[in-house]
DNA sequence: AGATGTTTAGCCGCGC
DNA sequence: GCGCGGCTAAACATCT
């Protein structure tokens, strides 16, 4: 993670939010650097259910990569599904999948680079001379995109305008945005739906008894929204010493914060508890109010008291930004600016996966959402927008917020170009970040977002 | 019937 | 080696 070593760099930080808290007005801003009409092209635009028809409009995948790639979703090595993938797979291809996993079928022998977003190679994965290949996962049935189910469920549902997305929306968005699930054996829904019902991330919404349709409507649990950095779903392991404190106390704090860590979910789902007995013992505890409450102690003592981290950092107590992921903790925190023009609400995906440095880098990046209905909306609460010029602030404060992000970005990408030799670190960090306390029915839209556009801004003024 | 949701089982790769 | 995370597969239940 690029740092900010500077005392300088704080203090300015300092009085640029300390004013912007104070309520200073914003910057000017200079739409040639904001524009977000490329947003508009997207093609994760499709995951608006009213559109998800099949009739939505095909952009040129070329178009698409680039999109999605400057949408920031990076290709993630620790995510990538490890199983051989249903269906027409890579694997079957001679493709080696990614990362470091060779094709375990050698019938066939097809030579072809490994799936990436990045130019960048995994950890373990062979450097390769030569001009590197980028993977169209929206036209390239061949190639699995490296993402977990998880990631994609969570994709799915942050490119969705809505606060709670099908099942069926699910299964559109992954189909309209990745084309080998489109070939692939239907068995990768079955994992889709496995996969929400076991990660105690994503959380169920009963349909309500007059909402038509099937089935019920699935959301990333707030509680656990912070398992999901850059979109992608992280629960690795954290590094023994990548916190000042040991990682055994951490990891049981991560366990406390985290039910996922249940052995059932874990993979002593079968030596310690029984599922049976884990899922109980989850479910007992399954409330997010309560277990919020649990954790809201722990929470507040610090397990990532960004008060604190501010008094260090601003305080000299920290010398470096290093320990402050500000993109962590922005993508933790959800950022998600209201945006739509003239009235007029654009469909999903009106946002960014952003704070991309460079694609030589892995970069760190933060989901800037720009759905109006992301934050208008509650579970259960359609509140129609009809505030064109609160509109109208918003966007420009998103747009410029983007702009300042696109700008810390740069002033983040003066990093030594080692660091780009170690592009998973940030993924060692992903335990660091924060645990949400956040109205678990979405609500985390409002209330959180006071102070998620604080912290959206914190690059901005920097 | 088909879609959706839950649960169980087992395999694999990776990190510690 | 062990634990963990991710995946596939399958059985089963429930709902539309």
């Amino acid at each position: 993670m690029p740092v900010l070593s500077s005392p300088d760099t704080a203090n300015r930080f300092r009085e640029r939010w300390l004013d912007q808290a104070a309520g200073s007005g914003s910057a000017p801003l200079d739409d040639s650097l904001t524009s977000l009409h490329w947003l508009q092209n997207f093609s994760i635009l499709s995951a608006d259910p009213e559109r998800l028809a099949g009739t939505g409009p095909e952009y040129p995948s070329s178009q698409h990569h680039l999109l999605l790639r400057r949408l920031g979703f990076p290709r993630t090595g620790t995510d990538s599904p490890s199983s051989p993938p249903a269906g027409d797979t890579a694997a079957a291809a001679g493709m080696p999948r990614y990362p470091g996993s060779p094709a375990t079928s050698g019938s066939q022998t097809t030579a072809a680079p490994p799936p990436r977003f990045s130019p960048l190679p995994a950890p373990g994965f062979p450097v390769q001379a030569g001009p590197q290949v980028e993977v169209d996962y929206r036209s390239n049935p061949k190639v699995k995109p490296p993402y977990s189910y998880a990631s994609l469920i969570c994709m799915a549902m942050q490119a969705s305008k809505q606060p709670k997305v099908t099942l069926s929306t699910i299964y559109s968005w992954i189909t309209d945005n990745f084309c080998y699930y489109r070939h692939a054996e239907p068995s990768w829904q079955n994992s889709i739906r496995h996969n929400l019902s076991l990660n105690k991330c994503f959380k169920k919404v009963p349909r309500q008894k007059d909402e038509p349709g099937k089935g019920g409507f699935w959301q990333i649990d707030p509680q656990y929204a912070d398992m999901f950095v850059n979109g992608i779903f992280k629960r690795r392991r954290m590094s023994a010493n990548h916190y000042g404190g040991s990682a055994a106390a951490r990891q049981s704090k991560l366990v406390e914060g985290f039910p996922s860590s249940c052995p059932h979910q874990a993979g002593a789902k079968r030596k310690q508890l029984s599922s049976t007995d884990c899922s109980k013992l989850m479910r007992s505890t399954e409330s997010p109010l309560l277990t919020m409450e649990a954790n809201k102690a722990d929470i507040l003592k610090g397990d990532f008291d960004l008060g604190s981290v501010f008094d260090d950092v601003l305080g000299g107590g920290c010398s470096t930004f290093e320990d402050l992921d500000l993109n962590t903790a922005l993508s933790s925190l959800g950022c998600e600016v209201e945006a739509s023009m003239n009235g007029r609400h654009h469909a999903a995906g009106l946002g960014r996966w952003c704070g991309s440095v460079d694609v030589t880098h892995y970069p760190s990046c933060s989901y800037l959402d720009l759905s109006t209905a992301s934050m208008d909306s509650t579970v259960g609460v359609s509140q129609p927008l009809q505030r064109p010029q609160l509109e109208q602030d918003q966007l420009l404060q998103g747009q410029h917020q983007l702009q300042q992000l696109d700008e810390s970005a740069t002033l983040f990408g003066e990093q030594p170009a080692d660091a780009a030799l170690q592009p998973w670190e940030e993924i060692k960090e992903e335990p660091q970040v924060i645990p949400l306390t956040l109205d678990p029915g979405f609500g985390l839209y409002e209330g959180f977002f006071t102070e998620m556009q604080q912290w959206e801004r914190v690059e901005s003024y920097l």
